[in-house]
DNA sequence: TAAAGAAATGACAGCGCTGTCAATTATTAT
DNA sequence: ATAATAATTGACAGCGCTGTCATTTCTTTA
């Protein structure tokens, strides 16, 4: 059977209390007897039961992973990004999947909380731009780490992760500009997410650097959704006379770029050469789309094993807490743009 | 605080074995008692520790779920499934994804099981398929659900769920037959796969009752992968004079259908005007591809709360286990196909 | 109605670990 | 060398629950 911290302090000569400090790394235990029982530890490949650390200890050993997100690509990346982490610092990671729209979500998830005695979350867009959810958890005695879309945190409520869509954004305009495009359309995502906010702006910010006029007329609200981008493109690309039509289409996310795609064939535009259409999240449909997708890349996983790792640091309050880190996606260069 | 097993005893006047015992639905306990109980329970909103359980009883309230697949829509509807079948039993669940393509993933797998102190698993394809990898899981002492392809399980190494995706092939072959298609190519799967050997079978058979002559020629190897059904499609519709192209592509899943729209695509043949083509799967982008695809759905979410159920069922030694239920994907024609 | 058996309930130990606090040993200052 | 202080180490309780087994209460049978 398993060993257990008893034999391990057998083995090693020493009473369980200081096995116990050893591998909780804390400091008063001398260098010799921490390798005697590290020696202990490996013999016996010893590991510590979590589920009596939890139940014994003032603090809890698990953190809970709470999405709502219809994008599986992005949850398993995420997933399992926080996974490796826990996995390294010895953590256990608790999934629980919920309904944003839910009215009943703040009271679900406190519950759950409570009752799973768990010292920190990690939450992703849309839940962790919703302030009122956010500070009830805050108010609770477990940590918070947040990922959210801009530049900076927008309040001190938790440590963030950030994802700089608006540079991304603002980077991936100027590749359509840097083609010859000058009426650039915009199919939003929901206007409810930061994501498609600042999306928006670095859009904008884009145009604006390179002394393109904004036309208020090529910008079409929608929300993340593939439907949401054949109707945002037909109404773009419908032949009014009295409108322009753009000769390229930021769609907010890839989801919405494959809309597009879909519409414009429908209306026998051909991409990329009548019509370049960028995409946004570089989910792994991007590269099976006829034509593959230009679009923006962010690095999920690593995002998710950073945000873990602050958690981590901030249940075991050490020190040297970056409270942000920032990401911003990088430009991929596919087949649906070209020169205007 | 949140309560423990103490306050309800307390509060309903019995020792906390009898709460014990009505909270995990135990026999002898009068039906007064029980209700006494229980009132206390709701009063309280009473939620056992899990941590607590786990390691105060023989028995543990943990499964995992472990896996290896490259296709996140598929992981998320089972992992979803199987965790609200662990919440309605108060089990706690685990997630380990792994690489069955690593030499040592049996060790590491068993020794996850040992130390996580687990009492289920439950495995999906491709893992489900490696019998001594199954083998030695089974031989530790978890209860295993495998979740696999087949109309019944190939061995008795462990109940399994099955999801019978010949059928599920005839139908959709016999669909292309009611539209008229004589030739009809056929894109594997990565041969291991029992999923690829069924469809291949639900093919054949489809083929065979209709009286169809069966044409080597027409089939693809291949694997579960866009660019497989690339290169696949490709070569079926290939202009060699001493050939007949198909007029109809059963693909072995979606991405492979995908991957063949695009060879269409490439290749000016128009669909469903000139070639039809299948998938298999219904995973969200099937719907949105250009034409749509028509394509086999299967309930993941379903397959995976009974996978868990009988699970669970397994673990608590309960009587009436069905240790077989079996599920047939169902037909879902959209645009990609059409008469000949 | 009493004895025997069955059903229901409870007392208590202990799962593997951490927190508290006291005991021991090493180090420093006098 | 000795007292005072600091650094290490250990004994023990207890986290919330379940398993074991003893005790109490209810049924049945003669």
């Amino acid at each position: 059977m398993k060993a257990t911290i008893n034999d391990v302090a057998k083995q090693a000569g020493v009473s369980i209390k200081t096995v116990s400090r050893v591998i909780n790394k804390e400091v008063s235990v001398r260098q010799l007897t921490r390798d005697k029982v590290q020696k202990a530890v490996d013999e016996l490949n010893y590991q510590p039961n979590l589920a009596a650390r939890n139940l014994a200890g003032a603090k809890s050993f698990s953190v809970a992973y709470i999405y709502d997100n219809p994008n599986a690509y992005y949850i398993i990346d995420m997933q399992e990004g926080i996974l490796s982490a826990c996995k390294q610092q010895g953590f256990e990671l608790l999934i629980h999947p919920c309904d944003a729209k839910n009215k009943n979500i703040t009271e679900e998830v406190v519950n759950m909380v409570k009752h799973a005695r768990i010292a920190g979350l990690i939450l992703t867009p849309p839940l962790s731009e919703m302030p009122d959810f956010v500070q009830s958890l805050v108010d609770l005695d477990v940590k918070v780490v947040r990922i959210m879309s801009g530049d900076v945190a927008p309040d001190e409520l938790s440590p963030c992760v950030m994802v700089n869509d608006r540079d991304a954004a603002q980077t991936i305009t100027q590749h359509l500009i840097d083609l010859g495009h000058k009426d650039i359309g915009f199919i939003a995502g929901d206007a409810k997410h930061m994501s498609t906010v600042e999306r928006y702006k670095g859009y904008r910010r884009a145009l604006k650097e390179s002394n393109i006029d904004f036309n208020k007329e090529l910008v079409i609200e929608g929300e993340y959704s593939f439907d949401s981008g054949v109707s945002g493109a037909k109404q773009l690309m419908s032949a009014e006379s009295n409108k322009i039509s753009p000769t390229a289409i930021f769609s907010c996310n890839d989801e919405i770029a494959a809309g597009a795609l879909f519409a414009a064939r429908l209306m026998n535009i051909s991409i990329p050469e009548q019509l370049s259409i960028v995409g946004f999240e570089n989910s792994p449909f991007s590269r099976q789309t006829w034509p593959k997708l230009t679009t923006a890349d962010q690095p999920n996983n690593q995002i998710a094993e950073d945000a873990a790792n602050l958690l981590i640091s901030q249940v075991r309050k050490q020190k040297n807490q970056p409270t942000i880190s920032q990401y911003v996606p990088k430009l991929i260069i596919r087949d649906s743009t070209a020169k205007c």
